[in-house]
DNA sequence: TATTATTTTCATCTTTTACTGAAAGTTCAA
DNA sequence: TTGAACTTTCAGTAAAAGATGAAAATAATA
């Protein structure tokens, strides 16, 4: 295969795949784009390359920096910026972790956490089945953020060294 | 709070909470109305209690018995279906998991293998990081997999307790 | 301060995804 | 073998998400 059709396939991927964990298909390539760019981009660049709109790029650049997958960087004497992702995988990964952790699960934790102080008859068939159900997911919630804090915090080789080493 | 209420913000919360994972958002209110439902509902219950129509609710409850996430049952004697959830919240953890991994990462990691073996100049730049990206990117995929491969397959009380108490 | 280069915003349009409801299909008892 | 009870399908519609592009804002320089 030619390295033009891969990049294209890999971008293509990259994007399919993110719409399938709630991110926009855009914002997907525009990283995927960016991973497999030795050099930073500029706006225009990434307008070519993925055949989209300035204003497109310019909102989800500002995400993937928000996400801090991606960096805004500047050449002195040029008003121009350039973009770049860092292509450390296991940072990526660990960024992400950390940020969907951060939106999602310690609010959801939060809510389960209201939800438990329900009050009402604990011989009552649906109060016992609602606190029984919320106790347990918020359980689970619990192991599940220990254990992404755990990630968040290693190194990949000792992380997924360790980790697959000890359980075989 | 009152339990009607907090059902009601339980399931809208999950749906939610859904959508940013990819999920269809009447598919998490379905399953999370059958987790704090004790006993099983039919296609009615559902419709009344989530104000749907029939054909949502038989789409979506299809999705999930494919997901493994609800069950079917029939009274004997009676025409109507019931329908019900798993309600061991480990099982649900690790049967998502399980699907996922088939749908998402398996065919993901397909593709990265033919991929890597692109054609070109390694001293080219762009060829060099794209091989170098897909490359890592397999690495952390071939990782994740053997980690969620043993999840599925661990006890609840084993993995938590083992890993999270070994890693402190 | 005016001019040029560039980025940002956002009302509007487009695409994608999800939902509805009525018709067709199925099952089963009489 | 009909019809009542229930489920499934899917064409059409509605809602949500995403993209465009032109105008406004910002920055740099002369």
């Amino acid at each position: 295969m030619k390295l033009t059709e891969a990049r294209q396939q890999f971008i293509n991927s990259w994007g399919a795949f993110g719409t399938q964990w709630g991110i926009n298909r855009t914002m997907a390539q525009i990283h995927a784009l960016l991973l497999i760019s030795p050099d930073a981009l500029t706006q225009d660049d990434i307008m070519e390359q993925l055949s989209i709109s300035r204003g497109n790029v310019n909102m989800n650049i500002r995400d993937l920096i928000g996400w801090g997958l991606v960096d805004r960087q500047t050449v002195s004497g040029e008003r121009k910026e350039y973009f770049t992702a860092d292509k450390d995988i296991w940072k990526v990964a660990t960024q992400i972790i950390k940020e969907r952790k951060k939106r999602e699960l310690d609010p959801m934790m939060k809510l389960l956490g209201q939800l438990e102080k329900i009050d009402g008859d604990q011989k009552d068939k649906d109060t016992k089945q609602f606190t029984e159900t919320i106790k347990n997911i918020k359980k689970l919630g619990g192991n599940a953020d220990k254990l992404l804090e755990l990630v968040i915090k290693a190194e990949e080789n000792w992380f997924m060294g360790t980790v697959l080493k000890i359980f075989k």
